[in-house]
RNA sequence: GCUCCGGUGGUGUAGCCCGGAUAAGCAUAGUGGCCUUUCGAGCCACUGAUCGCGGGUUCAAAUCCCGCCCGGAGCACCA
C-alpha cells in the first residue's frame, strides 16, 4: 500500500491529498441534524454567470466538506433558470468546474437545471392539480395590492381545470412573456409579504433571449425557488448550505414541500464573507473585465479563485479560513492578514528562497578580495534542496554589488551591516550616484556580536530580469539572481526580505512573479 | 415601513441552548526577547474586550428576562 502510495506520488503528485487538509477538518463542527439521515448529501449550485469568488468559499467548501466527513455525496448543480437577467455563459460551466478541482472540492454528480425543464413541468402539473398552485394573469402592480392586503387575487380560486388550461396556454403561446405566471399557495395571511404566493415558473421569450445552452426551447422557465425546491428534493439533498439570504426561501419552499407531502432538507444560513477592500460582486467582476478596468478573471486585484491561484494562495489556506469563520449568520469581513498568515504557513515550507532588488543602487567595497562565492542554501530547513551560489569580483579594484535603495538608511546608519552570505562591511557612505563601503570581515559571530542587521544583495552580473505583479495590481520591475530562471512556472517561492510570490511565466528574458505576501 | 437575524479585544472566532471553577480561551495583527546568515518559520513574554447600552431575576450573568441603540438580510415575473 505505501509502495503504491509513494509510486502514485511520484507519478502524478496532484492527485494524493496533503495532510494540513486533515488537521483543518478535526475543527468542522458537527453538522446539525445529520444523525437525521443514514447519507449526507449536500450540493453547491452556482450561476454560470461568473467565476467563482471568496464569496462562495463557505457554501463550496462547507458542503463539500461536510459530504466527506460524512462519507456522503457532494453534488453539483448549475442553476442557469434565468435566460434574460442573470444570463449564464457557457465559459462558466467549464471554468467554475475548474475552480473546484483547484479547491480540491471534487463532486459526485453534475447536474444542469437546463436540463431538467421538463421535470419541472411535470411537477407543476401536479402541484396544480393538487390545488398547492395556479396560473396568475394578473398585472403585477394590482396584484401586490391583492398581496399586501392578504386577498386572494381573481385567479387564485378558479377551477382546476381552467388552471390546467391556463397553464397549456403559457406552455403554448396563448400568452406572451409577462401575461401569466404560476404561483405556488401559501398562506395569505403570513407575516411576511414576501412569501405570500410566491411565483414559480414564468414566460420568457426566448426567440429575444435565447438560452446559452438550450437557446430557445423553452419559453417556460421556473425561477428559483421551484427549480431549487424540486431538485433539492429529488436529488435527495439532507442539508443546504447558502447565504443568508436565501431565509426567506426556505420558508416559501416549505409551502411547496407541504403541498406536495415532502420533507424539506436541513437548511444552514451563513452570512456574507467579504475581503477587506475587494469587490466580491459578480456583476461588477463581469463588467470590470469586459469594460478592461481588470486584466482578466484572475486580475490580481480580483478575490476570484482564479486570481487567488495566479499569486499563490493555496487553496488549503482559504480552506483553513473557512473553517476559521464557522458557519454564523452574521456577515465577516475578513482581513487579507488573515489569509496570508495561513497561506505562509503553508507556503513557508515548499518555497525556496532567492534575492531579488526591485530598486537597486550599486555599492562599492574597498578592501575585499578579488573572486568571492556566496553559498546560500535554496531553503534553511530543507538542506537537501541544495544551495544557489552567487560570485563577486573586483570591478577597478573595488567589489561591486546591488543593494536595495530601501536599505540605505539602513546601511548609512549602522556601523557594521552583514551582506548575507558574502561578508561584514562598514563606514558606508553616499557618493555620486552610489554607496562606498568598506570591508569589514567575512565572520558571521562578528556581525551578529555587532547586532549588525542583515541585508540581501545581487552581484552586477548574472542576474535576470523580474517582473513583479502586486496585489494592488502595480507592476515593479526588478533584478533577482540568476537562479531564479531555474524555478519551473507556477512554483513558489521566497524573494528574501520582500515576500512570497509565484512564478507565473517567463518571457523575453524576464520572469514575471505574482506577489503573494509577505 | 414591514418580516427575520445578529451584536465578545484592530480583525475573525470559542464560550452562551444546560447561568458559577482564571472577571473571558484561541487565531491573526502589534510590541519586546530568544533563536537564526530573511522583516520568514519556531519558541517565550507583553499589549489589547468589564463580553452593544440600560434595567431586572439570582448568593452568582457574556450566558436567563425586558427595554433601547446599532448592524445585517429579505420584501423581484433574480439566483
Amino acid at each position: 500500500m505505501n509502495e503504491q502510495v509513494s509510486l502514485l506520488r511520484a507519478e502524478f503528485p496532484d492527485t494524493i491529498a496533503e495532510a494540513p487538509k486533515v488537521e483543518a477538518e478535526k475543527k468542522l463542527p458537527l453538522l446539525p441534524g445529520a444523525e437525521r439521515y443514514s447519507k449526507i448529501v449536500t450540493r453547491f449550485s452556482p450561476n454560470p454567470d461568473c467565476v467563482l469568488h471568496l464569496g462562495s468559499a463557505r457554501a463550496i467548501i462547507l458542503s463539500h466538506d461536510y459530504a466527506r466527513k460524512y462519507g456522503g455525496k457532494f453534488l453539483l448543480r448549475f442553476e442557469d433558470t434565468d435566460p434574460r437577467l442573470k444570463k449564464a455563459s457557457l465559459v462558466f460551466y467549464d471554468l467554475i468546474k475548474k475552480d473546484l478541482d483547484w479547491l480540491g472540492c471534487r463532486w459526485d454528480e453534475e447536474y444542469i437545471q437546463s436540463d431538467r425543464i421538463s421535470t419541472y413541468y411535470e411537477v407543476v402539473e401536479k402541484l396544480i392539480k393538487s390545488n398547492g398552485a395556479y396560473v396568475c394573469t394578473c398585472d403585477p402592480s394590482t396584484f401586490r395590492g391583492y398581496l399586501s392586503s392578504s386577498i386572494p387575487c381573481p385567479c387564485r380560486n378558479l377551477a382546476i381545470e381552467e388552471q390546467m388550461n391556463r397553464w397549456r396556454m403559457m406552455l403554448g403561446e396563448g400568452y406572451r412573456e409577462g401575461q401569466a405566471i404560476v404561483r405556488v399557495k401559501t398562506d395569505l395571511g403570513h407575516p411576511n409579504p414576501a412569501v405570500r404566493d410566491w411565483p414559480a415558473l414564468r414566460i420568457i421569450d426566448t426567440t429575444k433571449h435565447p438560452h446559452p445552452r438550450v437557446g430557445s426551447k423553452y419559453r417556460v422557465w421556473p425561477l428559483y425557488n421551484f427549480a431549487t425546491g424540486i431538485d433539492d428534493h429529488f436529488m435527495g439533498i439532507t442539508h443546504i448550505i447558502r447565504g443568508k439570504e436565501h431565509i426567506t426561501n426556505t420558508v416559501r419552499q416549505m409551502y411547496m414541500y407541504k403541498h406536495l407531502g415532502w420533507e424539506y432538507p436541513v437548511a444552514i444560513h451563513y452570512g456574507r464573507l467579504k475581503i477587506e477592500g475587494a469587490v466580491l460582486s459578480k456583476s461588477k467582476i463581469v463588467q470590470g473585465v469586459r469594460d478592461g478596468l481588470y486584466e482578466g478573471f484572475d486580475d490580481p486585484r480580483l478575490a476570484t479563485f482564479l486570481a487567488l491561484r495566479r499569486r499563490g494562495v493555496l487553496p488549503d489556506s482559504i480552506r483553513k479560513l473557512i473553517y476559521d469563520v464557522g458557519i454564523k449568520p452574521v456577515d465577516v469581513t475578513i482581513s487579507w492578514q488573515n489569509l496570508y498568515s495561513y497561506n505562509r504557513q503553508m507556503v513557508d515550507k515548499i518555497a525556496s528562497r532567492y534575492f531579488a532588488i526591485v530598486d537597486n543602487i550599486e555599492l562599492w567595497i574597498q578592501g575585499a578580495k578579488d573572486h568571492m562565492k556566496a553559498v546560500l542554501p535554496k531553503h534553511p530547513e530543507d538542506k537537501a534542496r541544495g544551495n544557489r551560489e552567487l560570485t563577486v569580483s573586483w570591478i577597478d579594484g573595488v567589489v561591486k554589488v546591488l543593494v536595495s535603495r530601501s536599505d540605505m538608511k539602513l546601511l548609512l546608519s549602522n556601523p557594521i551591516v552583514r551582506l548575507m552570505g558574502l561578508m561584514n562591511i562598514g563606514n558606508v557612505k553616499p557618493e555620486d550616484g552610489h554607496l562606498r563601503a568598506i570591508f569589514k570581515g567575512f565572520a558571521v559571530h562578528e556581525a551578529r556580536a555587532a547586532r549588525a542587521p542583515l541585508i540581501h544583495w545581487l552581484p552586477v552580473r548574472d542576474l535576470v530580469k523580474i517582473f513583479l505583479l502586486m496585489p494592488t495590481g502595480e507592476r515593479l520591475k526588478g533584478l533577482a539572481e540568476k537562479s531564479l530562471a531555474d524555478e519551473p512556472v507556477d512554483s513558489l517561492v521566497q524573494l528574501e526580505r520582500i515576500g512570497f510570490g509565484r512564478i507565473d511565466g517567463k518571457q523575453d528574458n524576464e520572469i514575471v512573479v505574482y506577489f503573494t505576501s509577505r
